[in-house]
DNA sequence: GGCGCTTCCGTAAACGATTTCGGAACACTC
DNA sequence: GAGTGTTCCGAAATCGTTTACGGAAGCGCC
């Protein structure tokens, strides 16, 4: 099977008629409509999608873009595999493919960015790691290509986004903690410039700020997202001139090494010093003592981030009319026994 | 910046000079290829993907389909993030793209790749998850697609493909475990139809046999890759009428639940039952004991993939001349104290 | 029978690039 | 000065679709 052409020819009629058959305009009959259904799916015919294209300056394929290096790449599961599977799911009802673009870690984000958006391989896009001040962001505004973003940003604009509840996550954390009697609680952020740190530190200062506690520069340990990052953040911890009582780690891979640390010193996680962590994993449970964490549903996350993509395209509009989306997703806290140990 | 007719334009010249100029062509002289490709930087100009695909047939781009469902999605590190970075560099190398193609959990696996195919996004194909039986590559084959499988198959042909050593796993595994003294080595595989158990099995079977050891089905273990299956498993072993001293997991993440049953009847992994598994994660020096397991490098890994792919595209063949390949990925044996458990 | 309306379909012009072909300009040789 | 190359570039065809436009056919109505 060729083209339009041989399948035209097959059945005596016009390519503009068989065209018109397919993409189900109205103008044409349904007899010759249903001949040539039956006569596309039986050659196995599919338009080719360099030609569409071309004519309708659309690809019918959404992008997502990834980063390999991106922190959670070390995180204890696939959490990217479970958002594309939910966001598949809602492009398939509309005919939409998704297309993963990962950059590679030697590459610049902006510039990988800046090459996708020149090949016109997609209509629209998703982007993730959303740093505090994106690039990115300028870019696909400027050249008018429809965006959502994982991660809100500090870049001005009113583009859509939806980030997870890192508020909630921080004000239910400190909650509990100091609801045990800590004073001093710790965080574990990444020294990164994705956004994710900073709102998070944000939240947690805001969340010691309704109990009253005094925000300490001393108590917030920058380190890498990764199992020595936490291995690394206990150390800094334990060698405190005045040690805190609890901590909030914001990758749960940096408790494995965080707990590792505290063993060495003969220190129990749970018990001398409470731990909470974001998000959890198939390990959480297995950690002793389990990890007081947070969980959410990646494919429904990714079925929300297609929805309120396609809601910014005016071709969606009236399918999806909630317009430009920012929102906060919610996160289920899951009680281990991290976070138990006595105060003072 | 419109397109190369505007180009064209602003430097009175013609479109087919512009693009010999730009596509390297000789019969151009050097300084208007000089004027043509500065007034394109400036200009920001890029080629339309879809005129070019349409013209010669091909996209540039490389896919690279993975499956959301797949068993190492809930693997405790990012897999498949690093393998790409690696895929991409080689192919950034070319001035090609690595496009990713996830397949949804419900979908079929040959109706997702047929629609891509037929898309035309992509000049050559990287699939995974091979299954034993794999339509994927008859129809990779019949419709003259290069491309090359992340895991052999049964499937008859001589298509490129590139595996983990799961035989080289296997007979280091069983060796290190029967010179400890087991004779009863119990194996965990997945339930599906993807190859890798298959071949896992065969190699198990094949190392016990090189010492003498009568294969038992009662030893074969057929639980989900997870970390229930894991504790599934170890509840399955602990129930047998003359129980296994050793076992080889076949997903790491299945050691998480396999310990904790473990713990649960009162018996330490390393003391009282050997355990090997593959493959490492961060998790993996963390289990107490250590967790003794099998490393690679995911991004050389990518990076085979990529040059061996090209190496099967006639386009390539005199930069990357090694033709088909199928190759088998070395692994590094890591030692923990989990394979340590006293024999009788 | 003329007119208007609807229904359906064919023709041809895009879309943006690449590439074949031929020719202009120039140099060189005899 | 005619013939022969060589170098470089422009014109135009081409890839496979979609879609604007117009027209043919059929029908109903006065």
């Amino acid at each position: 099977m060729k083209g339009i052409r041989q399948l035209a020819d097959q059945l005596n009629i016009s390519i503009g008629t068989v065209s018109r058959a397919l993409n189900g305009r109205p103008d044409v009959n349904e007899e010759t409509r249903k001949r040539v259904l039956e006569a596309a799916a039986e050659l196995g015919y599919v338009p080719n999608q360099s030609g569409r294209s071309l004519r309708q300056g659309t690809t019918n394929a959404i992008g997502f873009m990834v980063e390999s290096g991106f922190d959670t790449a070390g995180n204890p599961d696939n959490f990217f595999l479970g958002v594309f599977d939910g966001v598949q799911t809602v492009l398939s009802r509309h005919h939409l493919d998704l297309v993963v673009l990962p950059c590679a870690t030697d590459e610049d984000p902006t510039q990988y960015l800046r090459r996708m958006v020149a090949r016109r391989l997609v209509d629209a896009l998703i982007i993730s790691a959303t740093r505090r001040k994106d690039e990115r962001i300028e870019l696909l505004n400027k050249a008018r290509i429809p965006f959502i973003a994982l991660g809100r940003s500090a870049t001005p604009g009113d583009h859509p986004w939806i980030d997870l509840d890192f508020e909630g996550v921080a004000h239910r954390a400190v909650d509990r903690l100091v609801a045990r009697g800590h004073r001093r609680v710790a965080v574990c952020v990444p020294s990164n410039d994705i956004n994710l740190g900073f709102v998070f530190l944000d939240a947690y200062r805001a969340a010691l700020g309704r109990h009253g506690i005094p925000f300490e520069p001393g108590l917030v340990i920058r380190v890498a997202s990764s199992e020595q990052g936490g291995y690394q953040a206990a150390h800094e911890l334990l060698t405190m001139a005045e040690p805190a009582t609890a901590v909030v780690l914001i990758y749960e891979l940096m408790a494995i090494g965080f707990y590792r640390r505290l063993n060495e010193a003969g220190l129990s996680p749970g018990r001398d010093i409470a731990v909470i962590a974001f998000r959890e994993s198939p390990l959480s449970r297995f950690l002793s003592p389990p990890l007081t964490c947070f969980r959410m549903s990646l494919r429904d996350l990714g079925i929300a981030l297609g929805e309120s993509l396609l809601a910014s395209m005016p071709a969606y509009a009236e399918v999806y009319p909630q317009g430009i989306v920012h929102r906060v997703w919610p996160m289920e806290l899951i009680e281990g026994g991290s976070d138990q140990a006595i105060s003072g």
